[in-house]
DNA sequence: CTGTGTGAAACATTTCACAGCC
DNA sequence: GGCTGTGAAATGTTTCACACAG
């Protein structure tokens, strides 16, 4: 009964929740996978296999209508609520992932802050105080966190994971350049723009002037 | 003799980087796949074959030196010189990545800053001055540019992005959350923490309370 | 006639398992 | 004995091509 959709096509998925949600605001009411495939620069057909991990969603001859889509993905992806989320670490990197303005809009909430140094604590960064960090396994309880952000510097980065691993916390978005260890149960996701940097470099690399 | 080394095998090259950048700082002089891959959570089997695309830099029985790879993994990467970016988009989200102290000591130096608000002429951000948009062009012959940063609203993204392609740059850092399109000799890196934080919510979905 | 949904084929990637070297 | 490098097997992913619906 496990119907076993494959990690890739999860990770497509917001890709075309990103699309559709533009599609939508250019009233785009209904959009083909061929369509999709040229926006996105992919194939029709892997839209279309995609999509069908998870249901019929389309009509022959017509394709996709963008509002019913876009509810369907959003349920699938479980962004049809909003999540709650604790920072760890409100350094200048902490401090920008606080006030960058593309995640309460999107449904990703940040509403706690933690520091390891007690200097900070009692500070207001934006709506939220800094707390110490022994506080945290009550604020995730009480305020209900699902997702911990770790924006402190590496060498303090595995300490920060353990403490959220340690309260429970199930997703991880972390901001340290580090490889960090977390039980298999526990997801975690780089975001470094050095790593994607540097994979282009490979390719600039050889690269003649023309 | 197109010896085709897969794309996914790229996209890993600067994991291992980045840990045998962190095991130098440790001193380790010598390391092993399976020492590698129990720290970046795969199989010691996928380390070897990935490194054995290019080249034998392992000894049997000992494992691998990690100076003389991390050297090697700098060489194929290209990043064993310094790269030069500009950046478009100066408001919140292009000051946090002016200020963001990961990019030079890794190799990336951001050299120019462009907005398309007027207004913003002339004022300075860390070490660069913003200029006009147009000047863009002139700014990558000069200063050698290699690598753009697009930082501007959504509305504005793929009219930066279709600048810089105008101007020769064959490498682009996105941060708008948009399906930019690109000419396919253009490499261009989404960076989206929401994409990211989507994919864990489809699984963190589907998770009872234990 | 256009465009979806989908098995089956083609292709890509990962894992296995072992020869060979330190 | 321990560990790399690597063909070959196993597994995973994408593309094809077509029946079928609007």
């Amino acid at each position: 009964m496990t119907s076993q959709i494959p990690e890739v096509v999860i990770l497509r998925l917001p890709l075309y929740l990103r699309i559709l949600t533009l599609l939508e605001e250019e009233n785009a009411g209904v959009v083909s996978s061929q369509e999709l495939g040229a926006r996105l620069q992919m194939t029709p057909a892997q839209i279309r296999k995609d999509l069908s991990y998870f249901g019929k969603f389309g009509k022959q001859g017509k394709g996709y209508n963008v509002r019913l889509l876009l509810g369907e993905l959003r349920q699938i992806l479980g962004v049809n609520r909003e999540w709650h989320m604790a920072i760890i670490g409100v350094g200048r990197l902490g401090k920008a992932i606080l006030d960058y303005g593309m995640l309460t809009p999107r449904g990703f909430k940040i509403v706690a802050a933690f520091d390891i140094d007690p200097q900070q604590t009692g500070k207001k960064v934006g709506r939220v105080v800094i707390q110490d960090l022994a506080e945290l396994a009550n604020t995730v309880k009480n305020r209900g966190i699902d997702i911990g952000i770790v924006a402190v510097p590496p060498s303090q980065a595995q300490q920060a994971i353990d403490c959220l691993v340690g309260c429970g916390i199930k997703a991880i978005l972390n901001y340290a350049p580090v490889a960090p260890r977390v039980p298999k149960d526990v997801r975690i996701q780089e975001v470094d723009p050095v790593l994607a940097l540097q994979t282009m470099t490979y390719h600039l690399k050889s690269l003649g002037s023309p």
